[in-house]
DNA sequence: CTGACTGCAAACGTTTTGCACGGTA
DNA sequence: TACCGTGCAAAACGTTTGCAGTCAG
C-alpha cells in the first residue's frame, strides 16, 4: 500500500484521491501555502473545489497529521508533522528549509530566568540561505 | 510631553488623540490583537471606526514603531518595538510573556550545520505560566 | 492652508457553511 | 448501506478602500 494511504488511515483520515494527492504533494515539496496547494490540485483534479483543499486542511491539522507554520511577513504554510524542528526562511527567495537544533541550551536559560513550563519551542530564523547568498 | 506623543512624533507618525490612545494601550498591556485594540479603544472613544485601528496599526508597522507577533494556533497580536526578546504564551490563560533570553547558542549550532545567513530569529515558547501552573 | 486622519459604508479577498450527489468502508 | 467527502454556490468573516468632513502641523 503507498505510504500515503498508510499516513490517513493511521491518523483516522477517511482514504480519497484527493486527499492521498494533498499528503503527496506536502510530503514532495515539504511546505506549502492554501494557494500552493490548491494550484497543484488543478493539475490532478481540474474540478476540484477551494472548500475541499480547506476541508481536508483543517481535518488533517485536528488530527494532528499536518500542522500550520506562520511565517513573519508572510501567509501560512502547511507541513506533515514528523520530529520537532525550526525553520529558515529565505528573504530573497522565500524558500523554506527545515532544521533539526538543539535548543536546549536555550530551554536551560529560560528555566533559570523563569517559572514557565515549556511544551513546545517554536523558531523561525529569518536571513539569506546559501543560493541566494552566493 | 508624554511619552506617547513624544514616540509617535520620533517615528513621523501625525500625533492624534486616538494613536495616542492606541500607543497609550500598547503600552501599558504590551501585546494586544486587533479586537483587543478596538475594544478598549471603544471605551475612550464610543464612534471610533475599525477602519481606523486597521490604518493605524498598518501605519505604524510600516514605519517599524510596532509588530505582529503571530501567535501558533492563535491571533496575531501587536507590541511597541523595543530589544529583541522572546515570547511565552500561556496555553491556559493566553497570556504573553516577553522574555529577553540569549540565542547566541542556538545561533552558533545553525551555523555550524548550515550557510544560511540569520538576519532575524524568532522564538516562541508555549506552555503553561507560573501562575497557572500553582 | 494643505495634507493627513477619521468614521462610515461599500468593496474585496479569504475561509466557512449548506446542500445534493457520489464514493469509501 | 450508512456515513463521510466532494463540488458548487452562498454566506460569513476579516481587512481594505473611497469618500466627505475634520483636524494637525
Amino acid at each position: 500500500m503507498e505510504n500515503s494511504t498508510k499516513l490517513l488511515k493511521e491518523f483516522n483520515l477517511k482514504v480519497t484521491p484527493q486527499r492521498i494527492a494533498i499528503v503527496d504533494e506536502l510530503y514532495y515539496k515539504g511546505h506549502l501555502n492554501i494557494d500552493d496547494l490548491y494550484s497543484s490540485m488543478l493539475n490532478k483534479f481540474p474540478s476540484i473545489s477551494l472548500a475541499t483543499i480547506y476541508k481536508n486542511v483543517n481535518s488533517m491539522v485536528e488530527k494532528f497529521f499536518i500542522s500550520e507554520v506562520k511565517i513573519p511577513n508572510s501567509k501560512s504554510v502547511y507541513e506533515l508533522i514528523k520530529e520537532e524542528h525550526s525553520h529558515l526562511v529565505c528573504e530573497n527567495c522565500n524558500k523554506i528549509e527545515d532544521i533539526v537544533i538543539d535548543t536546549s541550551s536555550v530551554l536551560e536559560k529560560l528555566k533559570s530566568q523563569s517559572d514557565f513550563s515549556v511544551n513546545y519551542t517554536n523558531v523561525v530564523f529569518t536571513g539569506v540561505c546559501s543560493s541566494c547568498s552566493k
